[in-house]
DNA sequence: AAACTTAGTGTAAAATTTACACTTTGAAAA
DNA sequence: TTTTCAAAGTGTAAATTTTACACTAAGTTT
């Protein structure tokens, strides 16, 4: 039992973050382009997830923050694990086995991703080149093609937890400003949900669920131009409380 | 950048399973005993979840798999990653640091975590020992105590995915037998969501979802002694579909 | 044979969901 | 400068679901 883990490697764990950004219209994800610096010679403009090897002394949770912080500068925002992912070595596209290579950190082990979702609020940040990264960008969800690794898969997964979330939890607050209204709300919602949310019962539950603030401007009955603003008031929220999400 | 992974080594990567269990009153988790082997001076009978690391040449799925059968023969059975976990080794208490030295074989790695979680029907399946495990047992979940490791934490975690997903999907019929009363499931509900669900209502909730097919002995309108059976049919799940599993 | 438990059906009030209509205000178009 | 239009907000009635109970019949226990 104990002779056949001396002979392999240990993998090599990074954590790979996708963060959501909602810009008023349309959902975003932060993507990355590889840099290879002295290796040149290599062509490789594969976009990539925000991620990095962790580092022996820091929390899985704390890597994630780490590379966050370093892209965008933020700190302390939502941010979630959403997994591990990672199918042996020998099933890694081609041009990902050359650019492991070509970093010279990975010789003969395999690579295991823990995956991390994130919200922002994408105005709030300005995003700059950290690590391996050459650049950075906000990349229309809808938009987004082949990336490098099991990218795709994590990313995937990603929207599919954030969707299953947006139905259950106040969470999609984060992607939005710390004042908004509801149509700003809503339009989230539909975006994300590629559903066709009636406005006016989405706005009565909405505002049933008790998570709404009204700010200062507020006042009964007038129609307002432009839209009244609210903020979200953090009040305890138990899993199993009745406040439901759904809309149809 | 480059240089700080050089002189780092990378973690050892697990996989640790919490395999619930039903036995028609009670809800269990397998645990099993760490055995030392050759190194019997150590005097050690933590309990801890049944894992292994992880191969050089399998996925994590795979590797799940193949502990569970080591374990309890089982396979194709109702298992799901329920994520990554794993602090820094300084965290490491005293006496799991003992167990890693005395075994040889994580030098001075530290050890990362995949959580799977998996529900069986215990009458089905007869568990035996297998790789590093010394005992193999059913025990309460109520009654389980301080675990090796951070075991503790990945139950926790997995008892709350576990409620979380009682109450939205068809997954609870997979601690039953291949026929089961309604009664059973109503015990089975109770006893993990710690409630006191309404008998009636939940009769009536349950065969709405159209998840259960009555056996062949099914006869309008006679009450039953024994109760009538049931078998869990298969349907698609839609995810966003109306199906509801909350019981009040 | 009386008392009790289990299996099953019924029903009515309360709450929630759904699908719409209608007003007011400011901005844009004519 | 009207006229037109879209955005912001409130209302309401039918359909469905949830909740909280009552009641009967068939075995089992004492």
């Amino acid at each position: 039992m104990k002779e056949k883990y001396v002979n392999q490697a240990n993998p090599n764990v990074s954590v790979d973050c996708v963060v959501f950004g909602f810009d008023g219209s349309d959902l975003k994800v932060l993507l990355v382009q590889r840099d290879l610096r002295d290796n040149l010679d290599i062509d490789d403009d594969t976009l990539v997830l925000p991620g990095d090897l962790i580092n022996d002394d820091e929390d899985l949770d704390e890597a994630a923050s780490r590379i966050l912080k370093g892209l965008t500068g933020i700190k302390n925002i939502f941010l979630e694990q959403i997994g591990a992912f990672g199918s042996p070595k020998r099933l890694l596209k081609k041009r990902d086995q050359v650019w492991l290579n070509a970093i010279r950190i990975l010789p003969n082990a395999r690579v295991i991703t823990i995956g991390y979702f994130a919200l922002v609020n994408i105005k709030n940040y300005k995003t700059k080149p950290a690590g391996f990264a050459k650049h950075v960008l906000w990349q229309d969800y809808n938009t987004v093609e082949e990336l490098g690794f099991d990218h795709n898969v994590i990313l995937n997964s990603a929207i599919s937890v954030l969707r299953d979330k947006l139905y259950r939890e106040p969470v999609g607050f984060q992607l939005l400003g710390k004042e908004f209204s509801l149509h700003q709300l809503y339009t989230l919602y539909n975006e994300i949900m590629g559903g066709d949310i009636d406005r006016r019962n989405f706005r009565r539950k909405m505002l049933k669920t008790g998570f709404l603030k009204e700010t200062e401007n507020y006042q009964e009955g007038v129609p307002h131009k432009p839209a009244r603003l609210y903020t979200f008031a953090k009040k305890k929220f138990d899993n199993v409380s009745k406040a439901n999400f759904k809309f149809y």
